[in-house]
DNA sequence: GAGCTGACATGTT
DNA sequence: CAACATGCCAGCT
């Protein structure tokens, strides 16, 4: 059980990972792929803080920004410079 | 092991 | 368009 979390958690930050620099994914992309409720994958984001995880590519369906644990301003500044990539 | 808390999404009002 | 209600589920207490 645990086992099976810890495989789902380590999924949907390799999904995270794969984001490419200037792209962004919804919470519900990740989810689906990761086969898994979007309110899963903002519980693992919220709680990673492998700097390895770009969280901060991750938006919500809406377009709106969601959440960031190091800072909403800092997930903006990062996304406008990736967006003038 | 039971209860609460959210970095969401979707439908209603 | 915005506020509200509800489903959902990992992680904390």
């Amino acid at each position: 059980n645990i086992n099976m979390e810890n495989k789902l958690k380590t999924k949907i930050l390799n999904l995270v990972k794969q984001i490419k620099r200037g792209k962004t994914a919804s919470y519900k992309q990740i989810a689906q792929l990761a086969s898994c409720h979007p309110r899963t994958v903002a519980a693992v984001l919220k709680r990673n803080f492998n700097p390895k995880i770009p969280c901060h590519r991750v938006i919500m369906s809406s377009g709106k920004l969601g959440g960031y644990n190091q800072g909403l301003s800092l997930k903006l500044k990062l996304l406008k410079q990736e967006k003038a990539l």
